[in-house]
DNA sequence: ATAGGGTTAG
């Protein structure tokens, strides 16, 4: 018996660092564990299941992987217990092997033998991987119906929660409001996944970023213990970015500054980023780009804020930050060039565009994408090269889409040439017959090279096929005040009420005075 | 006793 309890130790010691090095090793202990009789033990092996899927020991691509995993379960010495199980499930969902994860759960739920399996623990992680990936979202609709059947209602947050963001992966935002009604006394996981639900734009960002607010402040008002944390505060900033609302925007960056227990980690430094582009504030963007830590400006960071340069048309800039990502040795990825060429783009700066067009797949190992070939026929469409742009647009690899043509014809329009546009008028004519923007461009095209004639055959038919234009404006008055909310809004149906609700939570936001220090 | 949910643009 002293024998065994060595052994056991041992063991256990050796799981917590040996398995690291290598899969052999892996392999011994679990030789060990069956040799040794510890496998009979739930908790050391339930060590030994969670530790079988990490992605260093077991690449993804080793085909014997899923046969190794799986005989650690079903191998052994005693039929597996329902904890077992959830415990190989989750291990092998987080480590990326979704199908694994999903099969073992199909493999045994149909299995009366086992007993008190599924129960709730089994259905997260099962979820969680069915959210990831979107041609597994079915696959989570089925879960949420087996959910149903077997009614371990009321659900608990954990499943509610994961249910909540599979659905927000469908777009269904009132599904997930309506499980987000059902919890009780949400903790804070479930507060922030509807919150991110709500700030992940769907079709209705407008109204989903009021939504975000309402429930930021529902939460620091519920009398449950949950405390914003970062991931709450990725979902408000991202709001507010989204309202264009700089005085709710700093509001939250004062929010963050004075909590102690809250850190501008990457997450967090690329909204506050976005955000203050987004409100016009660059030089407030670049000061959180500054302050960031050295360890948490990674790609994304970099992007947001090249991002914020390139749209304000500090190609220079952008250009510049370019070389510093370079030097202090960040990957780019595609998003980062296609910044770099659009900040190109619009600083008119020709040849820095292109070579970093060619530069794409042999130096960074990427390969251009049809966002990619727009941004260079932009690029030479804008410096005059229409023939250029002509070319790239016949010869490019991915079929170009509506954009790029309207981006040649819109540099037709102001070289004044519609030798290299005629046939794109055609191509873009049948892509989109019914989008306003391309009879206006056509038209005003015509108008500008001398064809009269044509201009009005293109207005002509524009009222024929009754295709309306409507107007944009950018400053929105309603019942006599003017509202700093962000352009193209005010069309949304429900305008007027969000306007009045976005009033009111913004002056809640600032009658709460000096955010309290914690 | 040991198993489960939340954060990155256009």
């Amino acid at each position: 018996m002293q024998h065994a309890i060595d052994w056991h130790q041992v063991l256990l010691r050796l799981l917590d660092r040996r398995p690291t090095k290598s899969p052999f090793c892996f392999k011994q202990i679990h030789a060990l564990f069956l040799t040794t009789g510890l496998a009979l033990h739930s908790y050391p092996f339930s060590r030994l299941l969670s530790l079988s899927s990490l992605p260093h020991l077991f690449s993804s691509l080793d085909g014997n992987h899923s046969c190794y995993s799986y005989s650690l379960l079903l191998c052994s010495p005693r039929p597996p217990s329902a904890f077992l199980i959830n415990t190989l499930t989750s291990s092998l969902a987080s480590s990326g092997h979704h199908h694994l994860a999903l099969s073992l759960y199909s493999l045994l739920s149909i299995n009366p033998t086992i007993r008190n399996y599924p129960n709730p623990h089994t259905y997260p992680s099962l979820l969680k991987a069915c959210s990831t990936s979107s041609h597994l979202l079915p696959l989570g609709l089925a879960l949420h119906a087996r959910l149903i059947k077997l009614l371990f209602i009321p659900l608990d947050p954990f499943v509610v929660t994961s249910l909540l963001i599979l659905h927000s992966r469908r777009d269904r935002i009132d599904a997930c409001r309506s499980l987000f009604d059902q919890i009780p006394c949400p903790d804070l996981p479930a507060w922030n996944a509807v919150l991110s639900c709500y700030a992940r734009r769907s079709d209705d960002s407008f109204f989903a970023a009021a939504e975000v607010l309402f429930l930021f402040q529902e939460l620091q008002l519920s009398p449950s213990p949950a405390i914003p944390n970062e991931i709450s505060l990725v979902a408000l900033v991202g709001a507010c970015g989204e309202l264009a609302t700089l005085s709710l925007g700093t509001w939250a960056h004062a929010y963050i500054q004075r909590r102690k227990s809250l850190v501008v980690n990457r997450f967090v430094g690329a909204s506050l980023i976005d955000m203050y582009s987004k409100c016009g504030c660059l030089n407030l963007a670049f000061q959180v780009f500054d302050n960031l830590l050295h360890t948490e400006k990674d790609t994304f960071c970099y992007n947001a804020m090249m991002r914020g340069l390139a749209t304000h048309g500090h190609g220079h800039g952008v250009l510049s930050l370019f070389e510093g990502m370079r030097r202090e040795g960040i990957q780019p990825d595609d998003v980062t060039l296609l910044l770099v060429m659009s900040g190109c783009s619009h600083s008119g700066l020709l040849e820095e565009g292109r070579r970093c067009f060619e530069r794409m797949a042999g130096e960074f190992g990427i390969l251009p994408k049809l966002e990619h070939y727009g941004c260079l026929v932009d690029i030479l469409g804008r410096a005059g090269r229409l023939e250029e742009a002509h070319e790239v647009l016949r010869k490019m690899p991915v079929k170009p889409n509506a954009v790029l043509f309207r981006s040649l014809l819109a540099a037709c329009r102001v070289y004044r040439s519609l030798h290299f546009g005629e046939t794109s008028i055609v191509k873009l004519m049948q892509l989109k017959p019914l989008y306003a923007g391309n009879y206006v461009l056509l038209s005003n095209i015509y108008a500008d090279v001398g064809r009269w004639d044509d201009a009005v055959r293109v207005r002509k038919a524009m009222k024929e096929r009754d295709i309306d234009k409507s107007p944009g404006l950018s400053l929105v008055e309603i019942d006599g005040t003017f509202h700093e909310f962000s352009t193209g809004h005010h069309t949304h149906p429900q305008a007027k009420e969000i306007y009045a609700m976005l009033d009111r939570i913004s002056r809640r936001f600032h009658e709460c005075g000096p955010i309290p220090l914690k």
